[in-house]
DNA sequence: TTTTTATATCGTAATTTTACGATTAATATT
DNA sequence: AATATTAATCGTAAAATTACGATATAAAAA
């Protein structure tokens, strides 16, 4: 076990988990922040910026990289990121399908 | 390790992983779907709509109802379940504070 | 060309997550 | 009272996640 059936669910379903695992940890969150506010490309002090060493922000990095919310090019010795706007949006789009469901639905609870 | 250091981060971050954590399975996603799709209590019929064992199922649910996003209440041998509505619209808002710091942003990048 | 700098990858340990069979608990039904 | 029904909990296995030291890689600087 440990293993998500993937199977058993509709492919979005699947996307929309995919993105939210992408968010679901501090140190992704505070990484994008930064991101967002510098407002351009980083180049290099993300690791100084979270108090975590290398590996771990090079791994949390390639994880925001896999789904396509940042993208980094090389430069020189180091390697700027930034935010990737389109594929944001897609997430944005992606996770309103079921955070928008509430303004469908009348509160209708015991 | 294994262990998220959540003392390197803001309590606003560790809040906005917790939630997107709780939206990072798709067994989860479906759940909460079918909570909207009824559009009221449910009372049972939860593990035969989603493809998993009982015992899963409840393991989820309890996720659920730990971050605040579902609410159960004993109906007999049953429990009905439905979406925290309350809740749910703090969950979007704190979401939104990372999600919408796009709109802040020009896409200057590389 | 050697050295420095910046980042990725490897290997691995600790922990958490996912899943489910077996069992328990609590209420309804007979 | 005995039985059936429904959901939670326990125990546990397999896998994924988080973290980081050590090492590799690749480009810049000396």
């Amino acid at each position: 076990m440990g293993v998500t059936k993937t199977e058993k669910f509709t492919e979005h379903q699947n996307q929309v988990a995919r993105m939210a695992k992408a968010l679901a940890h501090p140190a992704r969150i505070a990484i994008l922040e930064y991101l967002f506010s510098i407002d351009s490309c980083v180049c290099g002090d993300i690791v100084n910026e979270i108090g975590l060493a290398q590996p771990t922000i090079s791994q949390h990095l390639k994880e925001l990289k896999t789904v396509g919310l940042i993208k980094g090019n090389v430069e020189g010795t180091s390697v700027c990121y930034c935010i990737h706007h389109d594929n944001w949006l897609l997430m944005k789009n992606m996770l309103s399908t079921i955070l928008d469901l509430d303004t469908k639905s009348i509160d209708s609870c015991c």
